[in-house]
RNA sequence: GGCCCCAUCGUCUAGUGGCCCAGGACACGGCCCUCUCAAGGCUGAAACAGGGGUUCAAAUCCCCUUGGGGCUACCA
């Protein structure tokens, strides 16, 4: 149970099916750490073998979360590999051999039984409070009596024997051994009527063909491992090493899907997420280094992943740490990195939270880059840039009129802040920070007012907002005239709003 | 229903029989810093699901109960 040393092959073995989601994406992410780790191989293979619920998009998703997060494959589609073709559909010859093989050798059969029949046979068992489950009527047909249904048109299906009695055990990597009675298993489908094989036929063949040594995927496949074991005997191979990796579930403790909102890889990067912080969110939920260490780099969890340190219960997904986290990553980011991850998502459509449509695209890096450091800090999201800085760039800026006073003040004493605020705005000079800062805060003595009462309006009269960067440096940024003409603006805003009979 | 898995603060977790009247992180509250918001510092509240064993000693081992989850498809 202790993690290899030895060079893992491992494998991502998705369906494309929906988008992957984060627990699923997390264990591709165990898999590949492994394989850094041990300097084996990480493959990636599609499993379509369900083409009724195949899907063009998931299969891109799949491939745009691995890339987004870093997550490079040593093997797969897009990349070949010795053991190809890595996608099922392609494969399908080997699984029908297979089938055909086991039912020579006696453990499988053809089995026409109707879906209709099966779920006759279903509903009558949960009338009778039996467990539902195939009953095995197969096993008696003869080969003329299935013949027959081939012509006939009907599905034939091929299913594994299992012994009505007995039991399999396996030594889970993170669990321990696990045993299961064979009583309660019924005979399974390993080859669909559609000539595709089954989940559990073809990831066998697969693993073992592709040299796969240990088989890491989520808790919900512990179930059905006794039916893979079940193959394995029967094709006379041995198994590889299972690693059960615990789920991921959602605020309401169910396993995540698409219902719980944002749950994809992709989304998350949509919302202003960096692939570094998810990264190292994600190898957190189910694993820990075993001390207080949180934000370490790539190099750092390759180094210290072990299996050994896998948990054993499920782990709840929370964005809100995931945002710190993010918000760590930013701050621990150089400028002009930041400023190339920045700009796509201020220069996005207004519509899509982007800057106002009104600023012109490209936005003025060189003006850019001298903002920046007065946000820099304050952002958990890439998404943030826009709110954060759009005052910078349009010149809409438009405050109500009750959000222009300050703590304690009424609309008079606003009034007369901004009033020689403005015189003081037009003809100081230079109108760097750290004048500026002096004269206001003199400004604010003269008129007998707490600094923080001068300049609260100040702020939202320049920026729209309560919340902003640092005043000054704020101010200076944008310019004298525009300061002025903003300040101007404001006591405009407050006299009408004075004067109207609403108030 | 049956089978399987899981069970430490709201959340992620540390803890592998004594170092634990349980440590860290997020979130939350307070204080400090401060032109606002952040960031930062200090600080507070907050958990071993319950019951039985085993042991000199149990969050840690065993059993039961309870709770949660998964599977029970010609889906993966």
């Amino acid at each position: 149970m202790t993690s290899p040393i030895s060079p893992v092959r491992v494998r991502y073995a998705p369906s494309p099916t929906g988008i992957p989601h984060i627990g699923n994406i997390r264990t591709a992410l165990f898999c590949w750490l492994l394989a850094k780790q041990t300097k084996g191989q990480f493959i990636v293979r599609i499993e379509d073998t369900d083409r009724t619920r195949y899907d063009t998009e998931a299969e891109k998703a799949i491939f745009e979360s691995l890339d987004w997060l870093g997550l490079d494959w040593d093997e797969g589609p897009g990349k070949g590999g010795p053991f190809g073709p890595y996608v099922q559909s392609e494969r399908q010859q080997t699984y029908i051999d297979a089938a055909l093989k086991l039912v020579e050798s006696g453990h499988a059969y053809f089995d026409d039984t109707t879906p209709d029949q099966l779920h006759a046979l279903r509903e009558r068992q949960r009338a009778a409070k039996q467990p539902p489950r195939y009953d095995g009527r197969g096993r008696h047909r003869s080969p003329e009596e299935i013949e027959v249904s081939r012509q006939a048109g009907s599905p034939v299906t091929i299913r594994l024997k299992v012994p009505d009695h007995g039991a399999v055990s396996f030594v889970d990597a993170v669990r321990g051994k696990i045993t299961f009675e064979l009583k309660e298993l019924d005979d399974f489908v390993i080859l669909k009527s559609d000539q595709m094989p089954t989940y559990h036929l073809a990831h066998i063949l697969d693993d073992k063909a592709m040299g796969v040594t240990h088989v890491i995927r989520g808790d919900e496949w512990i179930s059905s491992t006794p039916r893979h074991l079940l193959i394995h005997q029967a094709l006379g191979i041995e198994p590889p090493t299972y690693v059960h990796v615990p789920l991921i579930l959602g605020k309401d403790k169910a396993k995540l899907s698409k219902r719980h909102g944002a749950t994809s890889a992709l989304e998350y990067r949509d919302l202003g997420f960096l692939p570094d912080a998810v990264f190292n969110f994600m190898c957190l939920l189910g694993w820990s280094p075993g001390d207080d260490t949180e934000v370490m780099t790539r190099e750092e969890i390759v180094r210290r992943f072990s299996i050994d340190r896998i948990n054993d219960s499920p782990a709840t997904f929370d964005s809100e740490k995931l945002e710190w986290m993010n918000g760590v990553y930013i701050r621990n980011m150089d400028e002009d990195t930041l400023i190339v991850e920045l700009l796509p998502f201020m220069e996005r459509p207004e519509s899509e939270g982007g800057l106002p449509d009104s600023v012109t695209r490209p936005i003025n890096r060189a003006y850019f880059k001298r903002l920046l450091p007065l946000v820099h800090e304050r952002l958990k999201l890439l998404t943030q840039g826009t709110e954060t800085l759009d005052f910078f760039f349009a010149d809409n800026v438009n405050p109500a009129a009750e959000d222009l006073p300050g703590r304690k003040m009424d609309a008079e004493m606003t009034k007369r802040a901004l009033e020689a605020a403005l015189e003081m705005c037009k003809t100081v000079a230079p109108f760097e920070p750290e004048h500026l800062e002096a004269e206001y805060r003199s400004l604010a003595e003269k008129t007998e007012m707490k600094p923080g009462q001068l300049f609260s309006p100040i702020r939202v009269a320049i920026t729209g907002k309560a919340f902003a960067p640092p005043l000054f440096d704020t101010m200076a940024a944008i310019g004298q005239d525009r300061c002025t003409e903003r300040i101007y603006k404001a006591i405009g805003i407050l006299r009408s709003a004075g004067t109207s009979p609403a108030e």
